[in-house]
RNA sequence: CGGGGUGUAGCGCAGCCCGGUUAGCGCACCUGGUUUGGGACCAGGGGGUCGCAGGUUCGAAUCCUGCUACCCCGACCA
């Protein structure tokens, strides 16, 4: 069989690169590190939002929209803010343009050039601050729990399909609160949505955490993150959430009057996942003939192919199938019938397991004399005949265990790539010959932090919530230290 | 932004070093026929300002200059 993409074990990148292309999710487009996500892409991201908003409406959430450009001095409001963003914003400066003098084409009218330049947002907590401020007056306003869908530019030297684009999507939340440990509890609450999306929805497990002082949110006071880990061993960001003290209420005045009548500085929060989640799921769970999709997510999530000679056999097929399409359909599944005469049906099994759905059901003229149909699962690539009006309740368990193997698959994976050392030479070592999650004594300074990174380029992904308490010294200083922290290199 | 590489049909490439008919090949595409339970076969056909702009030359895909985009390795990052 003639492979489409190339074997993650020749070169993963390129894997992850054809695998994006081939499978139709997204492409390059001709505007530097900027994507277009294709209709089965998007779809899948679709699934992603459904589910995720479904998650922040129940949790008290509403949506809103703010605009995509900020006025430079918002930005600058939060010293460490506008440092941590400063070098990757794309920055509106005219807003009209002329015919050029040589007739050919136009160029940007000098006579237009705006009085204070627009950032296209980079994120949003100065422009969503700045309304707040006009919002808040008294604890009766608080909280304020509000979610964004919405676009995002970060000027990216380097880009990746879903990885890292110069435009991405995806949401963020931004909340207000009359008290610390109010906006810590939401901080708190949120990171569990997210981490719940990624086991239950994208079969993805992964670890709790907060982030060191080197590598939290520019303008927050502490950043919790989900972490998991790809398929080449090294660890993905794959959501964030921060407690942004009373950071940007200062920056934007945002006072309230409490119950006793006190004027106080609001609390906030913010937290986001994008669009980064295809990466991560298309890096955890695919393999060498493509994508494999959790059933959840899984834009379609039975494929039937009938395989047919004539227009009557076909018809005959239809027939006999299009019971079990409605009875799924009744339950929820989604079904496609390729029902195309255009190609074979081994193109079309090729097809449909590189676009990773789940479950393919093939009926062909034996099948119809025996009253059967073939069921073929796309992890594990298993294949069994049933008795026709055996299939429906048989396909609806088969999804459920699609959804459970591949992230036990996952775990797996991941239990078996988590290394404990307690020197800096095994340091070096497992994450030379093995990579994976690294469980480390650390002294807790930037600076140990910083030099581990140079040598090593491995980061600490997370301080992890669930840690153990355990003396120890540092692999790097040999300080001493109170708990295990996870390294690794990371997308 | 530093180092290296590549832009030739929708995709993947050859041709370039050493300038010279009508710029080739595979896949894909279109037409007809035979096929159809794991990526079909035969026959015919269409599609290219050779990344862009200059320059050298009788003549440029090929040589020179500038620009631009993308890929890989660094630095930065979700």
């Amino acid at each position: 069989m003639a492979k489409a993409i190339p074997a993650r074990s020749e070169d993963y990148s390129l894997w992850y690169n054809e695998l994006v292309k081939k499978a139709d999710l997204a492409e390059h487009s001709d505007v530097r590190g900027c994507m277009v996500i294709k209709p089965y892409g998007y779809s899948i991201w679709e699934k992603m939002q459904q589910a995720l908003d479904k998650m922040f409406k129940e949790t008290g959430h509403t949506n809103a929209y703010f605009p995509l450009f900020v006025p430079k001095s918002f930005l600058a409001r939060e010293a460490s803010h506008v440092e941590g963003f400063a070098k990757e914003c794309a920055i509106v400066t005219h807003y009209r343009l002329k015919n050029a003098p040589d007739g050919k084409g136009v160029m940007v009218d000098p006579e237009s050039k705006l009085e204070e330049e627009l950032i296209v947002r980079p994120t949003s907590e100065t422009i969503i601050w700045n309304s707040y401020k006009k919002w808040i007056q008294s604890y009766r306003d608080l909280p304020i729990l509000i979610n964004q869908w919405a676009n995002v530019v970060r000027w990216e030297m380097r880009t990746r399909l879903f990885l890292r684009t110069a435009e991405f999507l995806w949401q963020e939340g931004h909340t207000a609160h009359a008290t610390a440990e109010e906006a810590v509890e939401e901080t708190l609450r949120m990171l569990d949505v997210y981490a719940n999306f990624a086991e239950n929805y994208m079969a993805l497990p992964v670890i709790k955490g907060r982030k060191s002082e080197g590598e939290k949110f520019p303008g927050a006071v502490d950043t919790y993150c989900i972490e998991a880990l790809m398929q080449d061993g090294k660890a993905l960001q794959a959501g964030t959430s921060h407690f942004l003290g009373q950071n940007f209420a200062k920056a934007f005045d945002v006072q309230f009057a409490s119950k006793e009548g006190k004027l106080d500085y609001v609390w906030g929060t913010s937290w986001g996942v994008s669009t980064r989640l295809m990466g991560a799921l298309i890096m955890a769970h695919s393999d060498d003939d493509g994508l494999v999709l959790p059933p959840r997510l899984a834009p379609i999530q039975v494929v039937v192919v009938p395989v047919f000679k004539s227009e009557e056999e076909l018809n005959a097929i239809r027939g006999s199938v299009q019971p079990l399409i409605n009875d799924l359909r009744k339950q929820h599944v989604t079904v496609k019938l390729d029902d195309r005469d255009t190609h074979k049906p081994g193109f079309k099994f090729a097809e449909w397991e590189l676009k990773g759905v789940p479950v393919r059901i093939t009926i062909g003229p034996r099948d119809l004399e025996n009253g059967t149909a073939e069921v073929f699962r796309r992890d594990t690539k298993e294949k069994q005949t049933l008795k026709m009006e055996q299939v429906a309740v048989d396909v609806l368990v088969l999804l459920d265990e699609i959804q459970k193997t591949i992230y036990h698959k996952a775990l797996d994976f991941r239990s078996t790539m988590t290394t404990q050392v307690n020197t800096f030479d095994e340091f070096k070592q497992v994450l030379e010959e093995k990579g994976g999650f690294i469980e480390a004594h650390w002294d807790g300074t930037t600076e140990t932090e910083e030099k581990i990174k140079e040598e090593t380029k491995a980061t600490i992904r997370c301080i992890p919530l669930h840690a153990r308490e355990e003396q120890g010294m540092c692999v790097y200083s040999g300080r001493p230290s109170g708990r295990r922290v996870l390294f690794a290199r990371a997308y």
